[in-house]
DNA sequence: GGCATATATATCGCGGTACGATATAACAGG
DNA sequence: CCTGTTATATCGTACCGCGATATATATGCC
């Protein structure tokens, strides 16, 4: 039940949003939490955040790094720019399209 | 697997397509569709079609119309107007945050 | 006329994902 | 010493994507 205009229900897209933190450089899973809720605006759950940090080291978009005291940090890798890049320029045009074409029934 | 750069998984938020592809205005089942593989260039089953369009009725984002023939189209209502251009707006910002942050890192 | 293809809608089921809940542990501050 | 923050990990459920499948009409072609 959406409350909010803004909410279109699940599915907000957990893995962009983590290879989008990580492309400002490596992070720690809490980190990136924390990093993501701040360009989101709504929180991700430990539970979202780890599944979705093992599927993207397991396609070898992100890689671990060593683990320092308690943190254990990833970095992208080549394959996680590439996609994180491509998969952004799509969504950019297509949120452009989808701007255009409500413009011109409202203003 | 992923085998295409551009690919991560699933994806695609068929909802939100749909909703662009109303906001053009009112269309049928089997014209959103195609409208859509051709916005997003990767079509979209009828599974992933018809079941999302249930739900947006469900929930208030778009409104069945008189049935012409075989075809029973659908409209944007108030509410799904303003949820698609919250999303729009939202994702926009998304994806120029994003592509910020890997501007710097490379080119 | 008969047959394949396109138009058009609908449902089922599997696999995958989001995400809250829960558990654990170390460290800091009052 | 106890509470809150940092930090990681896992389990389970509900939900969703989407291919497969079914049905029916209309169109085009041989």
């Amino acid at each position: 039940m959406p409350d909010d205009v803004s909410d279109l229900g699940r599915f907000a897209e957990p893995s962009l949003y983590i290879l989008v933190s990580l492309s400002e450089g490596p992070k720690h899973g809490y980190a990136i939490m924390t990093d993501v809720e701040s360009i989101t605006g709504s929180p991700m759950g430990p539970g979202t955040l780890y599944g979705a940090l093992a599927r993207l080291e397991k396609r070898g978009l992100i890689e671990a790094l060593e683990p320092q005291e308690r943190r254990r940090p990833y970095r992208l890798t080549g394959l996680g720019e590439a996609t994180v890049r491509a998969q952004l320029e799509r969504i950019k045009g297509f949120a452009a399209t989808g701007l255009d074409r409500l413009g011109e029934a409202s203003t």
